[in-house]
DNA sequence: GTAATAGTGTCTATAAGACATTATCCC
DNA sequence: GGGATAATGTCTTATAGACACTATTAC
């Protein structure tokens, strides 16, 4: 079949369409706990994941994404940007695709096509659900507890493997991290951060790595004051730690050279 | 909105469901032509793009991706694949997802909402769309003509540049290389496909870092014979140079180590 | 002072980068 | 032998990796 069928003649019944586009979203957050030591250290992090407890059928009981149905005058991207806004009651976050699910039988509603995106959020916007919308159920799990010990509905298991798959690529090979630090951050906070959503990272020379290798001085630039002294915080640590932002540069890699 | 809303209300008018859900498909296929030199060389590799131009509504008379609907008992990667089928009259090629594309009103037929996927094909498997479907109009360009020189149907446009810069970012990060040579290869040639898919790609000691440096050690190796010797080809170049294949192994790439 | 984390010194092995040189074939 | 491409030698500089050491703060 080519695309000079013309679908048009649905409404005539010839083609059967789809009952429903939604778009499910993988909601991402690294929570951070103080922990209550005599000393400054850094707070406990971790990656969780935000589920919702399904009401109704289908899946009943069950512990599903977020999500919501695309609506004709917007694009899957719309609808998901819009569902994430309705879910945290912000603007903001960051948002990005991660694929198509449409295994016939997936949905017993009918033909549902789901469009999963993750997106990374702060955890203090996850406050505003739970105080919303206080009918239905929200918990916020560990990728492992969510992955081992839920049932989850539908392909939403597989989902949140693919999403968790993607967010630790793009944690290595992009600048992502940002999304989960503040706009200025300690080296050692980043490579928590790192080391949080990829636990397999290792890198003992992690500080001097990235300040004194030409290749990746592009990556990251060191904050400094008005006077162009650097600048440093011991929010976490008794010495003071020089503080670095990201720059906008994300270097290619390639695995050839 | 959350996922409780029931879509199977839309036979009821309840909700407005799309008209057609296609898949697209962008096929690479890099073109090999024979130098007519007194010396034996590389032969002239082009990337190109298989197109279909359209005969009916909409978009008559543009180019477009070759592509068609999804059916309800298949998932949107099955349509793809038989839609490749379709095309090449083969099994086979390298078939990936690249996105969906779904802005309002990119198809005058109603809402279309649209995935889309690239495809590495040889090029000798193209040769039998044009024989099969003679009154179809099938062009084979380079990317650059597909972009810049060809009126494009629907958003294809903006889909062939999407494919485009995938194609290359994975280029220099996965073995996709592969699908674009024959199982055992020469170094020089494998460069040639590097550099033919991302031109800004540069590496003069191609050959060494490849043979030689450690962490780039597994991704191919040495083509060997029964007794282990190592085997060379002069296919290409009058000296013979050794052949090689990929491993199964892709190195996991990280902008901080 | 001691504890704790940040950051540097130092040394060795490996890799990058730039050329020059040699090797192996075709003609 | 001459031309062409494959592959290695060689030298300099940069980076990786491992540890010991120093620096700056809190308490």
């Amino acid at each position: 079949m080519t695309q000079n069928a013309d679908p048009s003649q649905s409404t005539t019944k010839r083609y059967r369409t789809p009952d429903g586009v939604p778009a499910d979203i993988v909601m991402f957050t690294l929570t951070k706990r103080e922990r209550k030591t005599v000393t400054k250290t850094l707070p406990i992090r971790e990656l969780k994941v935000m589920l919702i407890r399904r009401k109704s059928w289908p899946c009943a009981g069950m512990w599903a994404l977020p999500g919501g149905f695309c609506r004709e005058s917007e694009s899957i991207y719309d609808a998901a940007t819009r569902e994430l806004k309705e879910e945290t009651g912000v603007d903001g976050g960051h948002l990005e695709y991660l694929g198509v699910y449409s295994d016939p039988g997936r949905d017993p509603r009918g033909w549902i096509i789901s469009h999963a995106f993750y997106a990374l959020v702060e955890e203090w916007m996850l406050e505003h659900r739970q105080a919303a919308d206080d009918a239905e159920e929200v918990g916020l799990f560990t990728v492992s507890q969510a992955l081992d010990e839920l049932e989850l509905a539908f392909d939403h298991r597989r989902i949140i493997l693919d999403a968790y798959r993607q967010i630790q690529q793009q944690m290595l090979q992009t600048t992502i991290a940002k999304q989960f630090l503040p706009e200025e951050f300690t080296l050692s906070e980043l490579y928590q951060v790192i080391q949080t959503v990829v636990p397999e990272f290792k890198e003992p020379n992690f500080i001097r790595k990235i300040t004194s290798t030409r290749s990746r001085q592009g990556i990251l630039e060191e904050v400094r004051n008005e006077d162009g002294k650097p600048v440093s915080s011991n929010q976490y640590s008794q010495r003071p730690a020089q503080l670095y932002r990201f720059t906008d540069h994300t270097p290619l890699l390639s695995m050839y050279t």
